[in-house]
DNA sequence: CGACCGATTGACACAGCTCAAATGAAGTGG
DNA sequence: CCACTTCATTTGAGCTGTGTCAATCGGTCG
């Protein structure tokens, strides 16, 4: 496994939506990727071509601002992770993007992705899967968010990373880098950065997690899942072998 | 305007989204439909082949159960969604699909739709952006779960309802049918349908919407989207026409 | 060393929840 | 056509999770 190459992370992570040949991993390989550093907390800047970003350290975040100054976090990117597909097809997307913690991101022009969907059905669902996938995190986002109180949406919220940390082998035994400030987790949970730090101590105190400012470590996975309501079963692509490929897929011609 | 019939209102949809020529117009009509009456409030069975679900009249709603008794819709469908796409490419979805009122709604086998999809590349193209319409709009509840307050999600909620029925010609001059309870308005907002009440209360008493059992009728919307915070740019597809075809989108295969 | 930013703590306020009961509207069966 | 049921709406009274404000502490970096 090439771990050293930007895309090497996001080829796990497609192998495992949709299984691929040879060839495929190829024209992932081939991709014209623009590395670039962003500081922490840095905004992803947008330009008039449409790229898309693949995030190859750190995470990446997609937000929005509602009203003055409350910023409310859409969806994590991870490693492995492109961030903006729906520039695809949509002109305008309507949330920004930025680093949480510092990382390192690839901008990957639109044209060239759609010219590895052509030339590859397998990578073409492979990628409309990981779209649909993003949705039902997004979902599941929207079920904590109105049903769920801090405690559980934070550890629901760490449960999620975890299993998506784990897909790219970022998350051994329980244990992971974090790239993203208690504000950073007020504002994707939707809660107060004072009431995060309390449920970030209250986790603490159960013995759930360990969590210092770079890294957290689950002690009790069974305890935390509990907590958060979690269960994967909206994260299949992460934990499961990839479903077969839909019908005669090869004929199909779309997009 | 042949709205009669059961695909008429997603054809208004999918021309709006990517210009249909003629041919595109009669593969909708050669869809296979099951048209179905569900009652009140009635459970969406889902069989075992993958079909996707087409509102005809009513709303249609996807949720989650949260702990024990707490429901959380995610998606709100109106005649003329289809719910369910993700069934294309993902096996299982998390979420059930329920009525919310009486609706008709019409069954669609995942094969006709795919034979669809591979007879136009301009259907398909409006379908996978239907998709990433709907996934805007998840953001854009996120947003308002996580950081508005119970006044601002409803109005919130409703000035969104508005722009997409008045999409499919269902909400002329502000004033619908509305086919849902107090109750499934706190589940969409992720309040308690104490508070929903009393919110509605409120609208009224700002005198910014009449808001009977079975209809609303918007008195003031400007006041309505400052109370909800609204701009429409997230549900562009539903407001302007088209955007261009991307690329030469007919000699990609994907899919 | 100072400046800055994030984490932490405490006190208080309030939006929204729960419980419980009353009212109203619509449908059902006798 | 009237009792009866059922379900949605409405109202009131506490209770609690979470927000806000403000201050302190601690680490990091120039």
């Amino acid at each position: 496994m090439e771990s050293g190459r930007p895309y090497s992370r996001l080829l796990m992570r497609l192998d495992r939506m949709t299984n691929l040949r040879k060839a495929d991993k190829l024209l992932v390989a081939a991709l014209p990727l623009t590395v670039t550093n962003i500081p922490a907390g840095g905004q992803i800047a947008r330009f008039d071509e449409p790229q898309c970003v693949l995030v190859v350290s750190g995470f990446v975040c997609g937000y929005k601002r509602v009203g003055m100054s409350r910023r409310q976090i859409t969806s994590l990117f991870v490693p492995g992770d492109i961030a903006g597909l729906h520039g695809l097809l949509l002109p305008s997307s309507n949330d920004s993007l930025s680093a949480l913690g510092a990382a390192v991101i690839a901008y990957l022009p639109c044209h060239a992705l759609e010219g590895m969907l052509d030339a590859s059905p397998q990578l073409a669902q492979a990628l409309w899967r990981e779209s649909f996938s993003e949705a039902a995190i997004l979902r599941e986002w929207i079920a904590s968010l109105g049903r769920r109180e801090a405690l559980a949406r934070v550890a629901h919220l760490i449960c999620e990373l975890v299993v998506r940390l784990q897909a790219v082998d970022l998350a051994r035994d329980y244990n992971f880098a974090i790239y993203w400030t208690q504000m950073d987790v007020a504002d994707a949970c939707g809660i107060s950065a004072v009431h995060a730090n309390r449920v970030v101590q209250e986790l603490r105190r159960l013995g759930v997690v360990e969590w210092d400012a770079k890294h957290l470590r689950i002690r009790d996975w069974d305890a935390l899942t509990k907590i958060g309501e979690f269960s994967d079963s909206y994260l299949q692509h992460y934990t499961r072998p990839a479903p077969p490929i839909r019908y005669e897929m090869d004929h199909h011609q779309a997009f």
